[in-house]
DNA sequence: ACCCCATGTGACC
DNA sequence: TGGTCACCCTGGGG
């Protein structure tokens, strides 16, 4: 069990803390609207991974770069740090930790998952140094160098390198370092050393020379009062009491259903209110399906990206609904009133009537689970039922017609397996897909009238990591498409998957890096859009057989780090070509693209001053909530 | 397998 | 007011 007491046992408090390098800032400059700039010194060899983006099979391909760099803009400093490189790599050493100093070296016959976003940083940091007078634009310039397809050197050329033959371009990697070993011979560096050294030694002191001082040992001073725990008399102090550790505070709600009492709200408080709550969501699902509105047409892109640029936050527009942060977003689709819901890391799901002054302005904290709230939905055809899923390794239905949460699905309360996301495989929600990590990614058919603890049902193993996401195809419910750790998208045919053995894909993309979602565009279900920490938000177009294909890659800072809900774009629930997502981009603000891959427009506003890392669209209305890492919740309308 | 690192926000002095 | 601290199963690299 990973407790929580040497969670942070790593972490050096006392130690200095090592200047790091600044991560550059996300290029919004189009790869393409730069010219290439071609450097005409005989220079150093810097080579450059890059992960391309075109076809799945280039993936993992390291790109080569040689790019030169000018000598007389060298320090002397650099110089020193060149030379060491250069011999290493004459002599076939890797220079390990030089390479944040400047010049890289790695070898090129082994590709490597070696961060692309620290690489770009050492090359940035490189830049920096060797060439002070150059501006951040060109900089810029030099990284997307890498993405050119005229820098390439492609992989059928390295791959003769096996037979002992000799490729153009290691050839042309020893021509340069051995000319730019002589030109560092040339500037006599090793003479000038040598002469230093000697001026040094005929400054030294003559005549008495210093007395040399044994330095006096000081006795241990003794524990401070404060230490030995004493009061200022020397009395003990009471002993502290007992820490809580991670087990008690973690610990999973009692297994079955319970009351929906909010704990916001006091003993009584909320009571009525609460009640108040639950009848206007029972009322507002009620109605809005007897009443059968002819289908709206969805306006055209043109005139829907007005209305999203009209969206604003108003004067109320944000409320804190969770006591911290929000992992997972759902608002209720009724047309009439705004009830958005948030679940947060601590298991609590608050659910807002933004127009309300009850209570606490209309917020209802409850705590249904005691782990993070990984996936939050109203079930489709019954919107009196809240649905979560959670790291504590349950799925509970929040029933607001009876007041209760009910228990749909547990895990093995042993077996450290948590629920990381959910979907619906019935409109009605009584048929659900649950993703389950274990170490590795198991998905599992939930039949919430069975309530059998997991023997009855059926589950598969899919992946060799963590499932991220699980979304249904939206009119074939027998197909879905996971998001995973391992770094892939994959399209499933439920009909078709065995419990014991491998199973096998109907077809998969793999991303850069682990992705963190992916979900069918709402009405046809032909495109996915996904999330990756290869900081791209990728576009997959679906076909009739199932196959998936990158149709667009949008460039999009997704490294949210450890302390925000990772980004999971996704699309707006009436429409093929609305994609909402969060946005590390500052001041804070959410962007929303097309399907293309424009961005349409970017919601900002002064209140929206955190990352809204989880957005969702309203299925009726044209309103749009996020959540940020402080349990607030900002809805623009 | 371990360890280390980056990341953002609010609460606390 | 600014600096420090807590966040507790993230994803990556060494």
């Amino acid at each position: 069990m990973l407790g929580t007491a040497n969670f942070y046992k790593s972490t050096p408090k006392i130690m200095p803390k090592i200047p790091q390098t600044k991560r550059a800032p996300s290029a919004a400059v189009s790869p393409v609207s730069k010219k290439r700039r071609v450097r005409q010194n005989v220079g150093v060899l810097v080579e450059r991974n890059h992960d391309g983006l075109q076809s799945n099979s280039k993936l993992w391909t390291p790109q080569v770069v040689v790019t030169k760099l000018s000598p007389m803009s060298l320090s002397m400093g650099m110089m020193g740090d060149l030379c060491t490189d250069m011999i290493g790599s004459i002599s076939g050493e890797a220079s390990g930790k030089k390479v944040a100093h400047g010049i890289k070296h790695e070898n090129v016959l082994q590709p490597q998952r070696t961060s692309a976003r620290i690489k770009s940083t050492n090359v940035r940091k490189e830049e920096v140094e060797i060439k002070e007078e150059v501006k951040e634009e060109e900089e810029e310039e030099e990284a997307e160098e890498a993405v050119l397809p005229g820098n390439r050197i492609r992989d059928d050329e390295d791959s003769d390198e096996s037979d002992g033959e000799m490729s153009a371009y290691e050839k042309k990697r020893l021509q340069n370092i051995q000319e730019n070993a002589k030109f560092f011979a040339s500037l006599g560096i090793a003479k000038t050393k040598e002469n230093m050294s000697q001026k040094s030694a005929k400054n030294a002191t003559k005549g008495l020379k210093r007395e040399f001082k044994e330095k006096e040992v000081l006795p241990r001073r003794p524990l401070s009062l404060r230490i030995r725990r004493m009061d200022p008399e020397g009395v003990a102090l009471p002993e502290l009491p007992e820490p809580v550790y991670a087990e008690d505070l973690y610990a999973r709600k009692p297994s079955g259903p319970f009351d929906m009492e909010p704990i916001n709200l006091g003993e009584d408080g909320g009571e009525n209110s609460a009640l108040r709550l639950f009848k206007s969501i029972t009322s507002l699902s009620k109605s809005p399906n007897k009443s059968p509105k002819k289908e709206v047409q969805e306006p055209d892109l043109a005139t829907f990206t007005k209305t999203l640029q009209s969206l604003s936050l108003g004067p109320g527009g944000f409320a804190k609904v969770t006591k911290k942060r929000i992992s997972s977003v759902a608002i209720h689709p009724s047309p009439s009133k705004i009830i958005a819901c948030a679940g947060d890391k601590t298991g609590g799901i608050g659910a807002w009537d933004v127009d309300s002054q009850d209570g606490d302005d209309g917020v209802y904290l409850f705590q249904p689970h005691s782990r993070p709230v990984s996936c939050l939905q109203f079930a489709h055809g019954n919107p009196t039922k809240l649905y979560s899923s959670s790291y504590d390794g349950t799925v509970r239905c929040g029933d607001f017609e009876r007041g209760i949460f009910d228990e749909i699905h547990a895990t093995d309360i042993d077996g450290d397996v948590y629920c990381s996301y959910f979907d619906f495989l019935s409109p009605d929600g009584v048929k659900l897909l649950v993703s389950q990590n274990a170490r590795r990614g198991y998905v599992q058919v939930v039949d919430s009238r069975l309530r059998s603890n997991g023997s009855n049902m059926c589950g598969f193993w899919l992946h060799d990591r963590n499932v991220k996401t699980v979304h249904v195809h939206p009119t074939k419910p027998e197909y879905f498409v996971t998001g995973s750790t391992d770094s892939t998208v994959a399209l499933w045919d439920l009909r078709s998957l065995k419990e014991r053995s491998k199973n096998q894909y109907i077809s998969s993309v793999t991303h850069g890096r682990s992705v963190s979602g992916a979900y069918f565009s709402p009405i046809t279900g032909s495109k996915v859009v996904t999330t990756s920490y290869d900081d791209r938000i990728r576009i997959l177009q679906v076909d009739e057989s199932g196959n998936m294909e990158v149709q667009k890659a949008i460039r999009h800072d997704n490294h949210t780090g450890r302390w925000l809900t990772t980004f999971r774009a996704n699309w707006h629930p009436r429409r093929e070509d609305v994609i909402v997502v969060g946005s590390m981009e500052k001041p804070r603000r959410i962007h929303l693209f097309d399907d293309q891959g424009h961005l349409l427009h970017s919601l900002l506003d002064e209140e929206l001053a955190s990352v809204s890392s989880v957005n969702a669209f309203h299925r009726t209305r044209d309103v749009l909530v996020g959540g940020n890492a402080s349990g607030r919740l900002h809805v623009f309308m």
